[in-house]
DNA sequence: TAGAATCGATTACAAGTGTAGTCAATGGTA
DNA sequence: TACCATTGACTACACTTGTAATCGATTCTA
């Protein structure tokens, strides 16, 4: 059952990261309201993300609140792994080039950046 | 026709950046031994590509010869940006920072992010 | 208490994806 | 020349994805 999280699907880990256990219908109405997809839509694609093992469905009285069971941070770098790996052999340099290109980053992210280099050569 | 390149398109796409004007048969050749795709599936994926336009397809005898429309760079891009745009608010410092984790990144990788930064720093 | 709203479950269905078989034409070879 | 290999075209087919309708049960409300 470890199918991947498609792409419309992570807009609904997305909201349940931000706060765990909703309803389907609060999800539905805590996505973006330019949204389009019906509550119906959100309801089967929650179904498919319990089927995948994403969400944990906790019963509610008759409704199920939804959990994830891998968290933001697990995913964020395991899809980043899989990213850099698929289009530049692993490595981190090529990326922050491109989002680099045409005035790309903000102030506090080139900062961040910065912190994280120099902890990287500090360990080194 | 503009449809987006699949994920097993891709691994086609990044031999013919590597090397354009190759036929199905090269292509299929080029991939790592233990791909597993038989011929006909490359053909297939090829074929795919060349509808979706990321290929071109030159004429050679009874062959065709296959060529990138869209080059690495351009790809890789728009495919980084709309990673990190996904993901992390378009922001660089979370996927270098996940990227690291785990003595990920080599000293040159890291070199090269140091002069990136710099020059960002610079350009500010 | 009768109808309305809401819930999950089931079904639908087109497009996209991954993988490959079959076929007819062509080109190379014994 | 008689076969065999190679090529693109066409077809196949199961699975995934995106989006939603329908249905039966339950709960709220007038």
């Amino acid at each position: 059952m470890k199918r991947a999280i498609a792409r419309s699907e992570l807009d609904l880990m997305s909201v349940l990261w931000d706060q765990s256990g909703l309803a389907a219908s609060a999800v539905h109405a805590k996505l973006p309201t330019d949204d389009g997809r019906s509550l119906q839509t959100i309801k089967t694609l929650l179904s498919r993300l319990v089927d995948k093992g994403a969400l944990r469905a906790e019963r509610d009285g008759r409704r199920f609140l939804y959990h994830p069971t891998l968290s933001r941070d697990d995913y964020a770098a395991s899809a980043t792994r899989r990213f850099s790996e698929r289009l530049f052999g692993g490595r981190a340099a090529p990326i922050v080039a491109h989002l680099a290109e045409g005035d790309g980053l903000s102030d506090s992210d080139i900062a961040e950046l910065e912190a994280i280099i120099r902890e990287l050569k500090r360990r080194d």
